[in-house]
DNA sequence: GTCTATATCGGGATAGAC
DNA sequence: GTCTATCCCGATATAGAC
C-alpha cells in the first residue's frame, strides 16, 4: 500500500482511540516506522490529514443519507440506523471532540452543520414515509421533536458510551444505541408495529 | 475580590468561551491583568484550576440531583430540568470537551461517571413518581430507556445548540433544551396531562 | 502578593542530503 | 520517496527581585 494512504489509515485509527487533539504527528510517524520528514512530504500538515479524513467521512454519511423516494419499513429503518451508527463509529474522532474541532476548522463546521441538516431531513423523511403508512401516529410538532431528538442521540451516542462504559480500548455498543433511538421511536407507532419492534430489540441485544 | 477568586472566575468564563484545551495560562493572566508568575503563585499548574472549578460544579450538580421523596408534578419536573440545565450552562466548557477531558483526568472521569449514575437515578425517581400517580404510563423497560434517553439529551444539548446555531458568544438555548427534554417524556402522559405539556411548552418557548 | 525574566519542553514544520 | 537534523514557536512552569 502507497505511503500516503497509510499514513491516513493510521491517523484515523489514533485519531480514534486517543482523540485528535492528542495525536501528534510524530506519533503517527512512528506508529508507521516513517520520518516525520516523510510525512510531511505527504501532507502539509496534521489539517490536510484531517480533511482528507473528513472528506471521506462526509462523502460516505451523505451518500447513506440520501434516502430514497420509496415506502420504508420498519426494518429498513432499523437497517438504516445501522449504517449511520457504523459509520460514526469509523469516524468516532470526529465526535469525541467535536466541539473543539469544529471550532478550530471553521470548514468542517460550515460542512458538518449542512450533514447534521442533512441528518434531520432524512430522519424526516423516514418517519413521515412511516407515518404516511399509518405505521406511525404523531402530530407535525411530535415529528419535529422526534426527528430532532433522534438525530441528537444518535450523535452523542457514541460519547455517552465511551463516557459510561469507555475503558481504553473500548468499543462502541452500535447494537444499544439503535436500541436506545428505536425506543424514541417506540411510543408513536401503532401497537402491532410497536410489538415487532419489541421483539426485534430483544433478539437484536442478546 | 481577592485574586484566587477572581483567577477561577475568569478562567471560567474563558474556557466556557473558547474551550479548556485552547485556553493558556498566559490567557487567563492576561485577561485578568497580572502576571503569569502571580497565577502560579496562587495555583500551581492549570489542572488546580480545573480542579477547582470542577470541585465547585460537582457541588452545585449533586445537591440539585438530591431529590426529595415526596410527590414530583410536571412543573417540579420542569423546574428540577431548568436548574440541571443551568447549572450545565455554567459550566459548559465541561461539555464541550467532554471526552477530551475525561481522557486526560483520571479523577475528573470517576467522578463525572457517578455525577452521569445519579442523574440516571434522579431522573428515574421523578419518573417513578410520576408514573406511581398515573400521571405517567410506561413499562420498566420504557422507562428506563425514557431515563437514559433523558440524561443524554440533557447532557448533550449544550453541544448540540451551539454546534446548529453557535457563532462566537453564543448563549445556549436552555428553553429549547427543556423542551426537548419535555418532548421525551411527553408520549408517556395521560391525556391530560400531555395538554397541559403542551400549553407550558408553548408558553415558555414564546 | 506581585512582578520580570527565564528555563524547559514538546509539537509543528522545513532544509537538504541520499 | 525517504531520511536526519534542525528550527521555530507557544505553552507550562520556576527563580528570584520587589
Amino acid at each position: 500500500m502507497k505511503t500516503k494512504e497509510r499514513i491516513v489509515l493510521v491517523s484515523l485509527e489514533l485519531f480514534n482511540r486517543y482523540g485528535e487533539p492528542n495525536v501528534t504527528t510524530l506519533q503517527i510517524a512512528d506508529e508507521l516506522d516513517i520520518s516525520p520528514g516523510n510525512l510531511y512530504y505527504h501532507y502539509k500538515n496534521k489539517t490536510e490529514i484531517l480533511n482528507e479524513l473528513f472528506n471521506r467521512y462526509e462523502g460516505q454519511i451523505m451518500h447513506l443519507l440520501d434516502v430514497p423516494d420509496i415506502e420504508i419499513s420498519l426494518e429498513d429503518h432499523w437497517l438504516f440506523l445501522h449504517l449511520i451508527f457504523e459509520c460514526i463509529s469509523e469516524y468516532q474522532f470526529l465526535y469525541k471532540d467535536l466541539v473543539n474541532i469544529l471550532q478550530r476548522y471553521e470548514k468542517i463546521r460550515t460542512k458538518f452543520k449542512k450533514i447534521l441538516q442533512k441528518k434531520i431531513e432524512a430522519s424526516h423523511k423516514i418517519c413521515s414515509s412511516l407515518r404516511s403508512q399509518s405505521i406511525l401516529i404523531a402530530t407535525d410538532d411530535e415529528l419535529d421533536s422526534l426527528c430532532q431528538n433522534i438525530v441528537l442521540t444518535a450523535t452523542y451516542w457514541s460519547s455517552f458510551d465511551i463516557i459510561r462504559n469507555g475503558s481504553g480500548e473500548h468499543q462502541i455498543d452500535l447494537a444499544r444505541g439503535i436500541h436506545q433511538v428505536m425506543s424514541l421511536v417506540a411510543p408513536f407507532l401503532r401497537e402491532e408495529e410497536r410489538q415487532d419492534l419489541l421483539t426485534m430489540s430483544r433478539e437484536y441485544l442478546s
